[in-house]
DNA sequence: GATCTTCTAAACCGATTGGTCTATTAAATA
DNA sequence: TATTTAATAGACCAATCGGTTTAGAAGATC
């Protein structure tokens, strides 16, 4: 019988993709074994504690993925260049508003519970990373604080919105008219 | 055995608390039972469709209080005082974000599939309903329309970050910034 | 007060749940 | 080549799942 190798790293993406479309509940183990094509074998093997370290690493997955692609850059680099490419990357990793955010998603129900520490960081930080570009590159705390979070909130509700309509559309468009309330904000 | 007498109504709006904390999939039949104190029986009883049924109707009754308390003013009223009013029907009615949006919820998992209709359609008639006031209240088309996505956006995303931060002060001042904005473009 | 309908309680059902365990395979090390 | 380790496949488990059924209590109608 042939046996297909799976590296961890791929097992989190592909079981992070199942928990995006089910949710937590709703991916049970024999979904996500039959769309991930991992065993349960191997499944344990990797994550020993189940669905719940499944659900912990693959966001711990994404947080690393967002402080290194969106928060550092926030943090650290030009600000003014930072939040343009901030929209990209958001855009790219949400893929236009055909995937959702599994960090939002979770916090909409129980889930939250079990991860609140991992779900609020990952928001806060965010944010938080956002306001500080917008006080670097010349705002006011009160105001950038502000305006970083209805840029997240904005996002958030787009893909929700996205979803609700079946229209992608809709996410690219209120994409745009964050940056340009941002832009206009800055000057 | 003492029993407790239920009518459909209050049916409904107990199962629809315990959907909107655990999800569609995380609200079992025995969570259900045990959260609501009505009976398998009862429930089979008022829902014979078990719980897809209990889920259509709730979406229903939540339709129908949003178009007669929200989407008929903003529709029939005078534009700006429907406007007005619709920011804190939102208030009360998400209980100043400690309450989802159940539909919103529904929207993010493969429960999307079950009742794309009723979810699209809800969020349709409100932005539609949102950019006919703004209209009727002198904006052009274009920008009602980008407005009235972005308002109804933004409460959703609200309702998220709060439930996400653990923090409903951030619903009521996301909500009162989008009036702001909305106040401003009518001049 | 007998009858009938409405509603509740809970035992019960097969299917599925998350999780465990064993056997086996492939690769790495010796 | 012998041994060990890492990983996979899938049978298996008790518990729970959504759903059905039966029995009977409470109200209404007559």
């Amino acid at each position: 019988m042939p046996r297909t190798i799976f590296e961890k790293p791929d097992a989190i993406a592909l079981v992070a993709e199942v928990f995006r479309e089910l949710g937590y509940e709703g991916a049970s183990m024999s979904n996500i074994t039959a769309r991930t094509k991992l065993s349960k074998g191997s499944l344990y093997h990797f994550f020993p504690g189940g669905k719940e370290q499944m659900a912990a690493e693959i966001m711990a997955h994404i947080d690393d993925w967002f402080v290194t692609e969106m928060f550092k850059p926030l943090e650290e680099g030009e600000p003014r260049a930072a939040i343009r490419t901030m929209w990209e990357t958001a855009d790219r990793y949400f893929r236009s508003g055909r995937r959702i955010c599994l960090i939002g998603a979770f916090a909409l129900d129980e889930t939250r519970d079990r991860f609140s520490n991992a779900i609020r960081s990952y928001f806060q930080r965010w944010i938080e990373a956002l306001a500080g570009a917008l006080m670097r590159a010349g705002l006011v705390s009160t105001e950038a604080q502000a305006l970083a979070e209805e840029a997240v909130v904005g996002i958030q509700g787009a893909l929700m919105l996205a979803r609700a309509l079946g229209d992608e559309a809709v996410f690219c468009r209120i994409l745009e008219r964050l940056k340009q309330r941002l832009e206009t904000a800055l000057g």
